[in-house]
DNA sequence: ACGGTGACACCAG
DNA sequence: TCTGGTGCCACCG
């Protein structure tokens, strides 16, 4: 199997488990690539959330650094800013540090899957 | 081809 | 807490 064909797999299944994390709810991007197997790997998730279009019906918002926060970046074009409008449309509130509680709204994924 | 970059994470101080 | 350094590794010019 080629490399390219391996990543974009890898992408594919970084996508099918975002779409499992409910409204209200939230992973952060070292849980995802834990949870796929790929502990270290973070950053692939962001590359892979990068390329999600904003109207996706993927819920690329609910990823969020191991902080609890939004990870900002120009690159981003806005769509961080938009991130967190979409949290608080879903009732996540964030404190007076930009940052959400994530002993309370973390994803805890149902391991009989 | 190759080195800089980055929607990350973790650790030392 | 906060800051800086390090490990990581696909992406892109």
């Amino acid at each position: 199997m080629k490399t390219s064909d391996r990543q974009s797999h890898f992408y594919q299944q970084i996508y099918q488990l975002v779409r499992k994390i409910p409204p209200g709810k939230v992973a952060t991007y070292g849980q995802i690539a834990e949870l796929l197997g790929r502990p270290r790997h973070a950053r692939q998730i962001g590359y892979a959330l990068y390329r999600v279009a904003p109207d996706s019906d993927i819920p690329w918002q609910r990823v969020v650094n191991a902080q609890g926060m939004i990870s900002h970046s120009p690159q981003r074009q806005g769509s961080d800013d938009l991130q967190r409008i979409l949290l608080e449309q879903e009732g996540i509130t964030f404190n007076s540090q930009e940052k959400l509680d994530l002993r309370r709204y973390r994803w805890q994924p149902d391991l009989l899957e």
